[in-house]
DNA sequence: TGAGATATGTCAATAAGGCTGACCCAAATT
DNA sequence: AATTTGGGTCAGCCTTATTGACATATCTCA
C-alpha cells in the first residue's frame, strides 16, 4: 500500500501570509494518540478510562486537591468530573478527606492502591518521554516543554505555570 | 483560590531508575487539548466534530486517498470512520472517486467548500503554532518535530515519515 | 473460468466521556 | 437572617469509538 504523497500545491496560502507547519500539525495528533494508548490499554484492565487516569494523575501530583481546583485544571463540568471520581473512590483509589477550615471542601488523596497505580502510570509514560529524549538528545527537553507551553492559551498558562510548580 | 504545590516526596521512585518528567507529560496533556479546542469551536457551526475535522484534514492534505488508507492514519474502525465520512460526503465537503484501475476503491478529494473549511481549520492551527514558535525561537521548530516525532510508536514512525514526506 | 481474497458499505448493540439544565444540602460569608 | 459558595445528584442528550456479523462488487490467481 502506497500513500500519496503530501500535494505542495493543493492549497495555497493566498489570503494568509502565514506558512502552515503541517508536520509540527500532524506530529502532535500521532505524539499524543500514542502517548495515552499506553495508559488506555493498562487502566482497561481496571475498569477505568482516561478520565479516570486525568483525575488519578492529579490527584497524585498535588495531594489534597479540592474538587473545585481539579475542575478547574480538567475544564470539564462537575457531573464529567463527579461519574469518574465515584468509581474511583468507590474502588478505592481516592480518599476524600472534609476540609478542616472550610468544612464544605473536599480533599483528594490518592490511597495506597491509587498510588501504586499512578506510579505504574506515569512510569510508563515517562518511558516513552525518555526515549524519545534520548534519541533526540536530553538537550531537547527544555525546549520541547517551552514549546509545548507555549502552544498553551495564553490566558491559561499562568495557571499551568504555577501547577507544574514554574512561577 | 490557591493550587497546592506539587509534592516532590509523593511519589519517589523507589522501584525505578528513571527520572519522571512530569512537566512533559502535563504540558502535553494541556497542550494538545488547546490545540484542539480551536477548531472545536468552529466545527461546532458545522455540526461537525473532531472526527470530522481528522477526516477532512487528512483529506486535504493527501488528495486522492483512499479509505484503506485513511483508515490506516486513524487508527479506527471503517465503521467509525463512516458515519463521519458519509455525513462530510452528504454535506458536500469530500467527494468519492472510484477508482480507475481498481474500482473497488474509492478516492477521497475535498471539494471546494471542503478545501475552504480546511484551510480555515489549518490556518487557525498554524496560528497558534507559528505564535509558539514566535515565543520560544524558530530554532525550536525542528527540535519540536523531532522530539513529537520520537514520542510515536516506533512501529508507526515509518508510516509517519512517509505521510509527512519525509522518508 | 471459477474460487478466493480484497475494498468498501452497513446493521445493531454497547461503552466512554463529554454536555446542559435543574435541583439539593450544608457551610461560610456578610 | 439572607446570600453565596462548595459540593452532590438526577435525567436526558450527543459524539466518538468499539465488536460482531453480513453484503456486494471487483480483482487476482490457479
Amino acid at each position: 500500500m502506497t500513500l500519496p504523497r503530501p500535494d505542495p500545491d493543493a492549497a495555497p496560502l493566498r489570503s494568509s501570509s502565514e506558512a502552515v507547519p503541517h508536520d509540527l500539525i500532524e506530529l502532535l495528533f500521532f505524539a499524543y494518540r500514542d502517548f495515552v494508548g499506553d495508559p488506555d490499554r493498562i487502566l482497561a484492565d481496571y475498569g477505568f478510562g482516561r478520565a479516570h487516569h486525568r483525575v488519578l494523575h492529579f490527584v497524585q501530583r498535588r495531594p489534597g486537591l479540592t474538587i473545585a481546583e481539579l475542575l478547574d485544571i480538567l475544564q470539564i463540568t462537575k457531573q464529567s468530573l463527579n461519574r469518574v471520581l465515584k468509581e474511583l473512590v468507590e474502588k478505592g483509589y481516592i480518599e476524600q478527606r472534609t476540609g478542616r477550615q472550610d468544612k464544605r471542601q473536599r480533599h483528594l488523596h490518592t490511597t495506597a492502591t491509587g498510588q501504586d497505580l499512578a506510579l505504574r502510570l506515569v512510569r510508563l509514560q515517562a518511558k516513552r518521554i525518555n526515549r524519545a529524549l534520548a534519541s533526540v538528545g536530553p538537550e531537547a527537553a527544555a525546549t520541547a516543554a517551552q514549546y509545548l507551553s507555549a502552544l498553551i492559551d495564553p490566558s491559561e498558562q499562568p495557571k499551568v505555570n504555577r501547577l507544574l510548580g514554574k512561577p
